[in-house]
DNA sequence: GAAATCTATTGATTTAGATCAATGTTCTGG
DNA sequence: CCAGAACATTGATCTAAATCAATAGATTTC
């Protein structure tokens, strides 16, 4: 099964390489504006931490970094997608993350010490990051304190969404670990339905919820034969979330 | 049982009651010093933050704050132990964390927005906790931006630990994550064995790794009667951290 | 110091979910 | 567009873990 398999295994794919120098304004580099931790930079700061990165090109399921290898830089996704897993002993796999256009992703490696990847990255369809040296953004909050303000609001943010995450795992049966998954996926949570795409293969979200594909499966075809949830492909309409939290319990 | 039961239901003590003023030299408090969020402050600003807090003094079972109340203070633990936890809307009782000396918490609270606990937080046993006004110590850091490094550092801490929290939860039998757990219990990891001891009541500690508390009990007696580990109460004494791991494959 | 309340353990039974297996469907790269 | 690979579904079986139940130990509390 290939959650089951290593990235090692399955993708020959070198990690970091094809890169190329920015000028500074190219296109999509205005989504860096939108981020938290760019959106109070100055024009010509931001500029200048641009000019020290690298846009990045990945493949298909192109592996990024690997877990353990020393992290010198962090990174922007500009498109695509990519995912977090790690690998144990016995070559599990287990997805952590799924990382969207105009995220952020290892930026918590500007503080870290050691600075080593706690994961794996890959690309799971072909998509360019910017990669962004530690060194170069360090420096630029050492000049420039006023900017960590925008940096603090965004690790709580960080850290009160990895609790959450984590609070949905103690939930102790596979389908209501979904079904809180589901939820979350909302734009606008419980509150009103709507139309979900989910983040990551069906198989991925599986192991991320910490549950078989085959037990994902089944459970969405029951929620679907219960008219909870409408399925096509990987995007999941939602009519009535509370609904869905009531038979949760 | 009890792990399924509300605070609510369990404990009429009021939130929030009994305190007392400081001097800002009061024992106990030089723990603050050790702690990352604090160990960069100058002496005045250390002494000024303490006078505009209060240190709370918290029976056994007694509750602090209440998930989605207005948070105005963070805390940080002088003797005791408390736990976090969350309850869903069947009343069920998920522990997340548990909070020793020395640790803060609450903090991510200092940059939230809307700032509402995201959890309960509840007294383990008598404990003395010094509540400590958000407002104070944003006011602190406006003044002084050198000392946003060391918060910096703390939050990128804080949220690498719960992204490894993650990752055990994502361990899809009870057994390996109980494993995962006591390993992680271990100060030196896997590379020597030690004593431990749980930071939870035994049911917590299941509640905490999504499992029942008769699962809890039953494979920790078949790790004793495999020699893996010896227990004493809520001591353990694990000998070979690496044969553990191997069993878990 | 005894009663009462928590907390933990152990056994019997049931069930949710894993595993094994087969097939169908959708991507993807030549 | 086709072949092969990756991904998804469905069924049958088995097993880990939940549940139900009873009892035994601990801690509080009065």
């Amino acid at each position: 099964m290939v959650a089951m398999q290593s990235a090692e295994t399955r993708y020959a794919k070198p990690v970091l390489v094809a890169t190329s120098k920015l000028t500074g304004d190219e296109s999509g580099l205005e989504a860096l504006r939108t981020h938290a931790l760019f959106n109070t930079l100055s024009d010509s700061d931001l500029q200048n931490l641009i000019l020290q990165s690298r846009r990045l090109r990945l493949g298909h399921h192109q592996l990024l970094y690997r877990q353990d290898m020393p992290a010198h830089h962090f990174f922007f996704v500009m498109s695509g997608r990519l995912r977090l897993y790690r690998l144990d002993s016995s070559g599990i796999d287990r997805t952590l993350d799924s990382i969207a256009p105009g995220d952020c992703f290892a930026e918590v490696m500007i503080y870290a010490d050691p600075a080593r990847y706690a994961c794996y990255a890959e690309a799971l369809k072909s998509s360019e990051v910017l990669m962004i040296p530690v060194k170069a953004y360090q420096d630029m909050l050492d000049k420039n304190p006023e900017y960590a303000h925008a940096a603090l609001r965004h690790y709580a943010q960080r850290a009160v969404s990895r609790f959450h995450d984590l609070e949905i795992m103690t939930v102790q049966n596979a389908r209501d670990r979904l079904i809180r998954y589901l939820i979350d996926l909302l734009p606008n949570g419980a509150a009103e339905g709507g139309e979900v795409e989910l983040p990551l293969p069906k198989c991925l979200v599986a192991s991320r919820l910490a549950m078989q594909p085959e037990t994902f499966s089944r459970i969405l075809a029951d929620l679907k034969s219960n008219g909870l949830v409408r399925v096509n492909r990987s995007k999941l309409f939602i009519s009535d979330p509370k609904r869905l939290i009531e038979i949760s319990q």
